[in-house]
DNA sequence: GATCGTCAAGAGCAGTGCTCTCTTTTCTTC
DNA sequence: GAAGAAAAGAGAGCACTGCTCTTGACGATC
């Protein structure tokens, strides 16, 4: 076992994944302004100038937790739309939608972490886009295929003209839902930043005293989404 | 002047504005995390410590900034709102959206402070709703016009069937729309949380390389919003 | 004119991120 | 197996934070 793997290594794997799991606990309970070095270290046992040995700076570690938190999402989202038939893409929607929501629900401080305010100076390395994306991704495949049963019927008004630049930009979204033209990019695109827009009133207090049924009124203005990209749902 | 108001009163005032104004200004340019208390005192000539006489807590100062922002987002809109004529609901639906994201790309952290993760323990004081709608109070305006005038069209397609719980949901917010039915209340909660939650996808980074010309594509977004909503863009 | 409330200032506490130095442990090479 | 190199831990310390407490000065009031 452990191959090519010397005994520091695999100390030091342990070691950052442990930093990294105190301190997912840590962000869960206080959230990112609250995450602290030093607290980690000495729920560890450690000296906090040791955690520098794993972590370079404190937004290196937040990194990691973002990264985390995008795969965590990004897989819940994933197994949400395994468990529903292909061919029904209006429930496939839906369960996207269920499974963003349920996830932001139970992990707030995440969920801000991601889609909130960038909290530190600014950051989004490189590294994070790949497991940013993971949740995108499964909604373009359910697009795409949507598109490609000819289930994604346009609304009966006509849509207003596309701004000629929105066709390089389509281009783009079109990478992640191949084949589908321009229109409904933009249908989809606007689809999945309500979702994101709603979760988040929800969320960060918006909603508060006014809407109480959040469940009950989340799932209907999602169907009502779901109308907008074109799919029955 | 100035009757029934001491010397010391009017000081008092004089710096209590002085403070937001200066934290303000470093929250513009640090964002919220990077205010200091600390910082402004210094700024200003005067030991931190004295900032107490003016503000409890750096909490309670960040709260008057947040009634300041929310007030300030909240008179764009108005102003935008009513530069254009009563009856062109969708002209004034497409001025509040772009109100809206101009005034966040002008003031990104200030945008991040009200519609991003909040920043500290917890807050949202009773003071801050009152300010907090004022935006909101201009588009339920808008909705409920284009109602009464009948502009308030839906969609061809038969709308899903509503929860029983949202009708009391749909109640309290028609405080904001008087009259609007509640088919028309989810879709204007709909496109309202779709403005925030693509102003808030542009402004966190969520567009970096994806979307390039912003504007053109928000201006259509929102046109296709208002579709959703009912109204002509 | 004495009194009382307000305000500014300073010192100090506990906490933070981060760096530097020093020692200990572990791995590699002879 | 011993010696040198590399890595990791520990501790002190710097500059910063929010916040509290005490002390002294000023201005309004009786």
């Amino acid at each position: 076992m452990s191959s090519s793997l010397t005994a520091r290594e695999r100390v030091r794997a342990e070691l950052t994944r442990e930093i990294t799991d105190v301190a997912r606990r840590q962000l869960a309970v206080e959230g990112a302004s609250g995450l602290s070095l030093r607290a980690v270290a000495r729920e560890m046992g450690m000296a906090s100038s040791a955690i520098y040995r794993y972590f370079p700076s404190r937004d290196d570690l937040l990194t990691a937790l973002i990264i985390h938190s995008y795969n965590a999402v990004g897989e819940a989202v994933e197994k949400a739309d395994a468990a529903v038939p292909p061919e029904d893409h209006g429930g496939r929607w839906m369960a996207v939608c269920h499974a963003v929501r349920d996830w932001a629900l139970a992990h707030p401080h995440e969920y801000a972490l991601l889609y909130g305010s960038p909290v530190p100076g600014y950051r989004a390395p490189q590294d994070t886009v790949a497991a940013a994306v993971r949740d995108t991704v499964v909604y373009g495949r359910i697009v795409s295929d949507a598109h490609r049963a000819g289930a994604l019927n346009p609304p009966g008004t006509t849509p207003p003209p596309l701004p000629p630049s929105f066709h390089e930009d389509a281009a783009r979204v079109r990478e992640l839902m191949p084949g589908v033209p321009d229109d409904a990019v933009v249908r989809g695109l606007v689809a999945w930043t309500g979702l994101f827009g709603w979760v988040s009133f929800e969320l960060f207090g918006q909603f508060d005293n006014v809407i109480l049924d959040r469940a009950a009124a989340f799932d209907h203005a999602m169907r009502r989404q779901a109308r907008t990209l074109g799919l029955p749902a």
